[in-house]
DNA sequence: CCCGATTGGTTGTCGATACAAGCAACGCTA
DNA sequence: TAGCGTTGCTTGTATCGACAACCAATCGGG
């Protein structure tokens, strides 16, 4: 086993920066989310993706497929917020295994008052610092790494159209 | 408040895909390593910082900036290295405040033995699947990003030569 | 139908990080 | 050389996520 490829210059060196965005980006995003709306980062992508789900509906597992959550986090994460009142769930009629997560009235409103201040936060640390060819680059070099990691592929097929204030 | 820039579809594709990436790589790194050599990521990217200083040696400060970690995170974590055998902490003799962490002998063996398998995930996983354009995309694009939330700037010089095993 | 296997979800326990507080050493200024 | 702010690091507490075990409902074959 000695055959092993070790990472060029070029590799090693794009590779440690990636490591520190890894390492460094989720604090950027907790603290401001945590600050401005006593909310981490996850939890709001949990809101967010409700948010936009037709009737603000999600299945557990679907929720999880959103948010590249496992399940069982999912299950706690689920169960704060809606102590908080910003979910509700219910048992899904068609599977009764099925759990579904509905975001309330107060977690919609939730969402509208943090999206503003998240996007804010995203724009000054990672979209804005890229001219509109960085932001394709980065689109296609995500997707690449996707492929691999990515348990689902959901991000393949490459649907999507227009959107709102997701995030 | 009104005057929200709102991601447009090409940025808000690229940013949920990312968005993605850093949820589900760091999982995919820990795993591998977890499985083969019972360390964390972050604890073998401490390891591996301090077996390329000069004298596996460098001070507690130095070894949170190299590794993108708060201070009080990275003493728990030498201290659990430090345990185990890894690393030794000695205090530091030009500034008595300062400690030493230096990786001992079995901690570089450590670093030699689990670096191979380490390598390959991240090829299969981030390298391999990347064209040499997108690599050097990936470390535009990062610099970028790092400049704002990189508290200390330490990639911006841009110095690093050629290395070895490293990562 | 009936039973084993799978799916969907929750819960308990443990380990790890963040944050704040604390302490000791240093260095500047007068 | 005294005092005060700063730096370097450690420790304690509270919170969050991973993992495994678990239960209930569904599906598939005989």
């Amino acid at each position: 086993m000695n055959d092993v490829r070790w990472l060029n210059s070029d590799e090693l060196q794009a590779w440690k920066k990636f490591v520190a965005v890894v390492e460094l980006l989720p604090g950027v995003l907790d603290s401001q989310l945590q600050r401005d709306a006593e909310l981490s980062h996850f939890e709001y992508f949990v809101l967010a993706m409700l948010s936009e789900a037709p009737d603000r509906t999600l299945r557990m597992t679907g929720l999880a497929s959103a948010t590249n959550a496992t399940l069982p986090r999912l299950s706690h994460v689920v169960a704060r917020l809606e102590k908080r009142g910003f979910i509700e769930r219910t048992p899904c009629l068609e599977d009764r295994r099925a759990t579904n997560a509905r975001l309330t009235d107060v977690g919609f409103e939730k969402v509208v008052d943090t999206a503003p201040g998240h996007v804010t936060t995203v724009r000054e640390n990672v979209v804005d610092p890229l001219t509109a060819a960085d932001v394709d680059d980065l689109d296609r070099i995500m997707t690449r790494i996707l492929s691999t990691i990515d348990p689902e592929h959901r991000f393949n097929p490459g649907a999507l159209g227009e959107t709102q204030p997701t995030d």
